[in-house]
DNA sequence: GAGTTTGAAACT
DNA sequence: CAGTTTCAAACTC
């Protein structure tokens, strides 16, 4: 409804908008051994948690646009491939896939099970096609219940047979709306397709699995188990990967990184921009991964829409490649946990971490978000590197570079990428604005990596002194590993580097938790181009805001500029002049702030402003609801369109690609302060222990999510999903702590609600 | 492409 | 915590 997608994707699935209403639809359904697509946010989100177990949130709050496609992919994989077993073969079939699909479900749930029905929510407000999503989020919530006080639920009930079954179909059909394609048939090339992903993925899981890490996130033995008899030729191959791949000290952290990363990168965004097919991706993995696929009987199946495949592919293959790494860091989270040092000790090398296990633990404590950061930042180096370098085929050691690349953005830097993983949805976001635009990086990207990235993607670096140790290099401050386009001199952020890498960056973040969190957080510019993004503005937040005296915040000297993104209270600017919205404008608490404010036009601009202690968002600008204000960025408050916002540069490449994503990870960061706090309770939540009623909890999460912007922009929850995954720490429960805390913005929402939440007019 | 400007990061 | 230095990006020519 909202959204343009749904409708289409709810048009592929055989519907319309609003089709699921209609009785041709009820009886198509009834007909049609295929659910309808709505599981599909569901199993969509329902996976992603599972799947990245922590870094589900962000993936979760990552653009739902793209991601969910790809999102649900993975949790398709082995789902899918079953799917397509069960779509050729008999019911006998369908129960085992039914007994996967809800092992995974309860993967998710035992790890995420809280969040989930808050996923959900944020992702139908991404979506904002229907309440289908919710639905789902019910029925997988149900079926998770169910699992849960079994350990496995039980295959035989059909309810939740049917739900396990929506969510694969809802994942092809996520596909499919991605894709745009209509029949059947694509779904099964894409599943096809996806099967491979999935081999991929469900391999990076079983590895996950089999790793010896004491994850209480983990799942539960019995599924990997079973996802083991469906996958053992996979998990050979795997092995066989790892074994490729593995040149760092974490091998099976490695392997799973490099494994997908490579997928991911060269299938998602290189494919996309260079027209590299999943297939292309480099070596070992992908040759590996065709067996995989020969023994799901999936994979043999040719794709008859290759440009369509292709896409899907390579989304699919993103989508599986975040799993993998958000298997992994879940894994390599979990150790970290449980083996206090373990994460660490991936990274291990690092002696400054290793102090004692009280500092293990008390990291992890203090930065619950380093932990997951990792997630984040896996994603946003996949993400990043791909668009910025466009990676060359270089195949096999590109891939390396790259597979360790997410291993050290994974192991390395929590905060960083998840706000890039929130870069997942940016790259997501990315690719999908090259594959359906030009396509192709343009040279220029360069330095307008930043503009597409903003934080996420791959930065072609030029250091010279710094090694590219240091935030100066935006390779390293993005979590990427410098590679052939950057033009650096003595560059040690480089895979034989791990170790250094990964040791330079917990020092870095030890000084300043945020020191890798995206500068700014993006909306959605790519939205612009995009379906939803439209809705969105690309409002943005600053992490801690600009100190410009001679730019006047009108160049890219200017981080809030070059974020797109109007000044802050906390922007301590001169003569702001940020076409964005002003600092000044905003409406602070603070004495200066309301004196600049009166000097103010008050544009309407609203800010948030966040108390160093305390979060508290004055809008002054009345224009906005207030919940807005709160999600939105000051941008969206100054109610600058995103596309006029930006001069030139920033807008076209962010629009395209990463601005959902980025804005999700700003948001995130807003404050260490919040950061923190939010963080303790993203840690809760992923623990499923309390804080997660807090994000549940303020209210539903749902209208904290919908509370989509008044203006019809809606917030999307997935840039909280992104901007948090990236940032996973302050930016989680940044947002969901923020909103439920806002005493106003729940009401506000909830008055929202009604009106943004469900349907947003297109 | 080289040099300058700028503001953040790093250092003290 | 504040001031200074270093650094690399952004900008200009």
């Amino acid at each position: 409804m909202d959204t343009p997608d749904r409708p289409r994707s709810a048009a592929a699935a055989g519907g319309g908008g609003g089709f699921e209403d209609s009785p041709v639809f009820n009886f198509i359904n009834s007909l049609s051994p295929i659910p309808p697509p709505k599981p599909l946010d569901s199993a969509h989100n329902v996976q992603l948690f599972k799947s990245s177990d922590l870094a589900p949130v962000s993936s979760i709050f990552a653009s739902p646009h793209v991601n969910p496609a790809k999102e649900s992919k993975l949790p398709i994989r082995e789902d899918s491939v079953q799917l397509s077993r069960e779509l050729h073969s008999p019911n006998s079939v369908r129960t085992r896939i039914g007994a996967t699909s809800s092992i995974r479900m309860i993967r998710c749930k035992n790890i995420v099970s809280e969040n989930c029905s808050i996923t959900c929510y944020l992702n139908e407000s991404n979506s904002s096609k229907s309440s289908e999503p919710i639905q789902l989020c019910g029925a997988s919530a149900e079926s998770d219940k169910n699992q849960n006080t079994d350990g496995k639920k039980d295959l035989t009930t059909e309810e939740d047979l049917t739900d396990l079954e929506f969510v694969l179909l809802d994942q092809s059909g996520l596909e499919k709306m991605d894709s745009s394609q209509s029949g059947n048939n694509v779904c099964e090339n894409q599943l096809s397709e996806q099967h491979k992903d999935e081999l991929g993925t469900c391999v990076g899981e079983y590895m996950i699995a089999h790793q010896p890490s004491n994850d209480t996130l983990r799942l539960a033995p019995p599924f990997e188990e079973e996802t083991q008899l469906v996958n053992e030729t996979l998990e050979t191959d795997l092995f066989s990967c790892k074994s490729l791949l593995t040149d760092g000290p974490s091998g099976s952290y490695i392997q799973n990184s490099a494994h997908d990363p490579h997928l991911y990168w060269a299938g998602a965004v290189e494919g996309s921009a260079t027209d590299y097919t999943p297939q292309m991706l480099p070596g070992a993995c992908q040759s590996q991964m065709v067996p995989n696929d020969q023994n799901c009987n999936k994979l043999n199946e040719p794709s008859d829409c290759l440009p369509m495949d292709q896409n899907v592919s390579s989304q699919n293959l993103r989508g599986m490649r975040r799993r993998c790494l958000f298997n992994e860091k879940a894994g390599s989270a979990n150790k970290g946990v449980k083996n206090t040092s373990v994460r660490h000790s991936a990274n291990s090398a690092t002696p400054k971490r290793k102090t004692s296990s009280s500092d293990n633990n008390l990291k992890t404590m203090r930065t619950p978000p380093c932990a997951l950061p990792g997630i984040g930042l896996h994603l946003n180096a996949l993400a990043t590197v791909p668009k910025g370098k466009t990676v060359p085929p270089n195949d096999t050691q590109s891939s390396l570079n790259q597979a360790s690349n997410v291993q050290s953005a994974v192991g390395s830097s929590p905060s960083i990428a998840d706000p890039h993983t929130v870069n997942d949805d940016s790259s997501q976001t990315t690719m999908v604005a090259y594959v359906d635009g030009s396509g192709q990086a343009s040279p220029k990207n360069k330095r307008h990596k930043f503009d597409n990235a903003d934080g996420t993607s791959c930065k072609r670096c030029s250091c010279k002194k710094s090694k590219c140790l240091k935030l100066y290099c935006e390779c390293f401050h993005a979590g990427v590993f410098c590679s052939e386009p950057c033009s650096c001199q003595g560059c040690l952020n480089k895979p034989s580097n791990m170790e250094t890498v990964l040791s330079t960056r917990e020092q870095i973040e030890s000084r300043n938790p945020l020191a890798f969190a995206p500068k700014v957080i993006r909306t959605e510019p790519g939205q612009e181009l995009a379906d939803d993004s439209n809705k969105t503005p690309a409002s943005a937040r600053h992490k801690r805001g600009c100190n410009c005296k001679k730019s006047s915040c009108l160049k890219k000297y200017c981080e809030c500029y070059q974020g797109g993104v109007g000044c802050s209270v906390s922007c301590r600017c001169e003569g702001c002049k940020n076409a964005f919205g002003r600092r000044e404008g905003v409406a602070l608490l603070s004495i200066e702030e309301t004196k600049r404010g009166c000097e103010e036009k008050n544009e309407g601009v609203k800010e948030e402003t966040i108390d160093n202690d305390k979060h508290i968002v004055i809008y002054q600008g009345s224009d906005l609801a207030p919940a807005e204000n709160v999600l939105t960025t000051p941008s969206v408050a100054d109610c600058r369109p995103l596309a006029a916002l930006p001069p030139s540069s920033f807008k076209r490449p962010r629009s395209s690609t990463k601005l959902t994503g980025y804005s999700s990870r700003l948001e995130a960061p807003l404050k260490s302060d919040m950061l923190l706090s939010p963080f303790e309770s993203y840690a809760e939540m992923v623990l499923g222990d309390g804080p997660s009623n807090t994000l549940k909890g303020g209210s539903s999460p749902q209208t904290s999510i919908k509370v989509v912007s008044p203006n019809k922009k809606r917030v999307s929850p997935p840039r909280i999903g992104t901007g948090l995954s990236p940032i996973c720490k302050s930016g989680r429960k940044l947002i969901l702590k923020s909103i439920p805390s806002f005493p106003s913005l729940c009401g506000d929402i909830s008055n929202e609600d009604p009106n943004t939440s469900s349907p947003v007019p297109p």
